[in-house]
DNA sequence: AGCCATTGTTAAAACAGTTTACCATTATCG
DNA sequence: CGATAATGGTAAACTGTTTTAACAATGGCT
């Protein structure tokens, strides 16, 4: 989607945006506050003296705020003029309160440790927070700590009018608190994932047609003996991949194995362990699919350091593709998933949802694989050649 | 709503003239809407209809959610089981409107492409998430694009009542819209960063006691030929540490040169194009200093990669011990910043400063060190012993 | 008994907007 | 020309809470 500087910086923009007049009458304020009259200094100005300034209702200077076609032409410049000259702000606790929206959205995260510094979620999240930011909503970020839930805190976040919609990601079928929303009919769209049932609104990406290009692409390299680093089997999006994975095995004429497969947990440490259990009860594996990049990057690493060439002697294909890693050695052949734009397409449709201009959510984003260094023609192939 | 029933009681009532009884009038618009239809399942309750039901008034069934000393023990109970009967949750945007604050804090991150996925911001905000909670406040997160402050949205944030302070987390002096909030007097603390003039407020690590710990380390393995790969000169913290690495470089009788000087700008690949450039321009380098943890991931792999071995040839030490890099080979000798309890004391802070308990706010936490594999003596010296 | 505190409760006035029903004006048309 | 429609604006009701001033009902003390 939108190709963005990776070094954005900031300090395009001119150094003193606002007015000198106005940083001159700031001093003032702040010396009439020191001398102890009233802390009215900011002087909140509200709709009210707006309305009297202009010679207009009340009534009026709202819809001139929502540009209500009511207002004359003429009206609206005058009212706009006066907004602008008193650097009005409407104060929005009161505008969602009399209106339907707070404008708000919520994302929710899972209780892990380091969720917050999660390159999975954070590519989420930032097409989450551009989108939001375009459609003029806020985000609230939340943590569903089992505490969080048990007090019913993620349902007052509707009540109590915090937000109107929440996004969900890294949850699964275990989380059984999800449904609470649906059983009340509050906007909530599961991130990347889905329940069994289909009765949760959701976005994902393909993770068939991931695993599908993964395995093409060492089933085309010749490797027939293929083991799988999988992780969260009580993942939808996760069986996707496992099932795929036998799927294409068996098309190919291989019968898979039970050995072949391992829990890595997601981690890193989990996929160096996987590595190693894999191949030292099926030696006889020459190439390996990973369920995420962390777990691929663990798994190379234990390869490397136990005497296993990547990917002369074993290839390895990774799903994700987060940043930063086209750097490591050697760089991780992987499936890429439009996080990004999967974060823009979930904040999108829960604002529709929200408006009630759809009933249902239940998008598929497509995903495709990015070759890099990890993967390779099979060994006997290669020597045949 | 929209569709709001200018005249609440459905059955139209000769005007009251006698009954200042707004109440009355709605005990039939209640009753009706009982004995009626159930449809309406959400059915929002509000402290008028609790303090009907429980025989009570309004303000207090108010100080009894308040907590008020006021109100008699008996009472109390009375309207308390009364809440919990009706499942009554307070609208927080009616009593944030009547109340003095929102309850909710801004983060705001700068503009980088991967604010989101960051590690080192994720353990702070994994700190402010966790107290932010405790104390009762939620969230907002806003990423700081040079559109958004050019429009003012920073100062909307306070102006239209979205929330009641912001923390600002990866920003520098050439970030002057910040000056904005300490002019009004909106409360902002600067995470992990100050300001020259220090009228700011702020909390950060102590990076000078840090690069003292780094350096420490190095002189004492004999290391004399000391690199450093600095970034963000614009930041005062980051000039604590390349200020630091100086000063202690002369204190043991070593005159520093700007040979052993590169930018790094943060990066894992800034810190291996760092790394180049010092050992071809100054080959009598035996130990670097990396201003953070990925630059000094960077610098390893570039120095293995090339011929160097880490550390028997160089020693590497880092800064920050983010996750996750234990597992590293080798893993890394690093500074560790005390980054989630950097977020906890920048939440504290915040809320004590936004309830005027402080006027201001300037904390500094300690780091220490980390000893694992990127560290060893100096070469020569490992020769002789 | 009369007076003053103390205690517990309440009516009403904020808070700052949106929306609706109604009311003047003009404009259109047979 | 008068009835009807369209236009532009407004008063007041409404959103759901907190807070303050007032008030009744006791209790203690001369």
């Amino acid at each position: 989607m939108p190709t963005r500087p990776l070094n954005s910086s900031p300090e395009s923009e001119p150094a003193d945006v606002f007015a000198p007049s106005r940083e001159a009458s700031k001093e003032i304020t702040v010396r009439f506050n020191n001398t102890g009259a009233e802390e009215k200094a900011p002087e909140r100005v509200n709709i009210r003296e707006v309305a009297r300034q202009a010679g207009v209702s009340v009534a009026t200077v709202s819809m001139v705020l929502n540009a209500s076609p009511r207002i004359s032409r003429s009206t609206h410049i005058k009212v706009q003029r006066m907004i602008d000259k008193m650097g009005y702000r409407p104060n929005r606790l009161a505008q969602s309160l009399s209106g339907r929206y707070t404008q708000v959205v919520a994302v929710m995260l899972p209780p892990l440790r380091h969720a917050f510094a999660d390159a999975y979620f954070g590519e989420i999240l930032s097409g989450i927070a551009d989108r939001a930011g375009k459609l003029g909503h806020k985000l609230l970020i939340e943590q569903a700590k089992p505490q969080f839930v048990k007090e019913g805190k993620h349902l007052e976040l509707y009540e109590r009018r915090f937000v109107d919609g929440v996004l969900c990601l890294g949850f699964n079928e275990k989380h059984s608190f999800l449904s609470d929303f649906a059983a009340r009919r509050y906007p909530m769209i599961l991130v990347d994932n889905r329940f069994g049932d289909n009765l949760l609104d959701y976005v994902q990406c393909d993770y068939r047609l991931g695993a599908q290009q993964a395995m093409n692409c060492l089933l085309q390299l010749g490797h027939r003996n293929i083991g799988m680093v999988y992780a969260a089997p009580e993942s939808p999006t996760a069986r996707d991949v496992v099932e795929t994975y036998t799927a294409r095995l068996v098309e190919a004429g291989i019968s898979p194995s039970e050995k072949w497969l391992v829990d890595g947990c997601f981690t890193d440490e989990g996929g160096a362990e996987a590595a190693r259990v894999l191949l030292t009860r099926a030696p006889e594996i020459s190439a390996l699919l990973c369920g995420n990049d962390k777990m691929a990057l663990g798994a190379i690493r234990y390869l490397t350091t136990h005497g296993h060439r990547v990917p002369d002697d074993v290839s390895v294909v990774g799903f994700d593709d987060i940043q930063h890693l086209a750097y490591a050695n050697p760089s991780l052949t992987t499936v890429h998933l439009p996080l990004y734009e999967l974060g823009v397409l979930a904040c999108e449709k829960l604002v529709e949802r929200i408006r009630g201009k759809v009933e249902h959510v239940a998008e598929v984003l497509p995903t495709h694989l990015v070759l890099r260094e990890s993967t390779g023609m099979m060994r006997t192939l290669r020597s045949e050649s």
